[in-house]
DNA sequence: CCGGATTCCATTGACCCCCATGAAATACCC
DNA sequence: GGGTATTTCATGGGGGTCAATGGAATCCGG
């Protein structure tokens, strides 16, 4: 398996090293990035992670904009200063920084969530309400497509 | 690793040393330039720092411009007449020259800001409120990205 | 000799690596 | 199928290492 999928929780010991889902640790041995590439998500309060693929996204999106253009340095500002490479230890875990941890609200549970390239790390509590507003929004959206009843707004997939 | 990635805030010791983050050393090391390339943002009161890779990009823009057209000189005013080569002692410090302290306003603590090719040196709160900046013109630049509200108007890449 | 700069050394505190434990899933054998 | 052995994983802790920092010693031009 080389994507991120599904969602896994786990605990943070006493030193703030929480392990990386074995499932995930896999595909960033495949990817091989050495270490987990973190950036704060725009929209939500929680971190994109991810590899070397994930980096090449942002690479790409830098690369619209001239060096030394203001817009490159605002871009880079956020996107290479505000993130962080977190060591992944022997045992397949990280400590999170205060930064993401402030962020994120974590205090001693971690929620990883699978999205293909990337992963989102989520304070539980906070992920659960956020998959339930997304599902609404969703089935919401539905409703509004003209012609939706043909597929039907909640057939089959329960999440 | 070859960025600079990530945001660190050091000290400086009396005699005006400061520790340049062991990451953005590696990145040097790698990098080959002898020194620390260092001359002033055009657009904020900071500085930007970097070896050979960052001098290409100077060099890269300046080429863009006729040579002896007014644009050239007043770029390589800044990019090469008001820069400075700091040495990097056996410990890996520097010791930032007046011009420097002044024009970024730095006292005693210096964050340094990983930017890929280069970096950026700021006084810790003057970077803190650019940083928000940075960050608001981010979203900005993204809702007039096409297609990012495919689905709603938080989904797709954050980062 | 003196002041400034540069190199060397010491400390301390955080981080990283190794090992141990227990639980759960899987494989294996009867 | 049932029961057991084995592996995989998440989690807990201890000790060694390295980086940031402060200060002393040395070298240099005046």
């Amino acid at each position: 398996m080389d994507e991120f999928v599904s969602t896994f929780t786990n605990r943070l010991d006493a030193k703030g090293r929480v392990s990386i889902p074995a499932p995930f640790r896999a595909v960033l041995a495949k990817d091989g990035f050495d270490g987990l590439y973190c950036c704060q998500t725009l929209d939500q309060q929680a971190v994109d992670a991810g590899g070397n693929l994930f980096r090449e996204r942002i690479r790409e999106l830098l690369a619209r904009y001239p060096a030394f253009s203001p817009d490159h340095d605002y871009l880079s500002t956020t996107l290479a200063g505000d993130s962080e490479i977190l060591k992944i230890d022997p045992d397949g875990r990280v400590v999170l920084s205060d930064k993401i941890r402030d962020y994120a609200g974590i205090a001693d549970q971690v929620t990883f969530v699978g999205q293909i390239y990337k992963f989102q790390i989520w304070e539980p509590q906070r992920f659960n309400a956020y998959r339930d507003e997304a599902k609404a929004r969703l089935r919401a959206l539905r409703q509004a497509e003209p012609g939706h009843r043909a597929v039907s707004a909640d057939s089959g997939a329960s999440g």
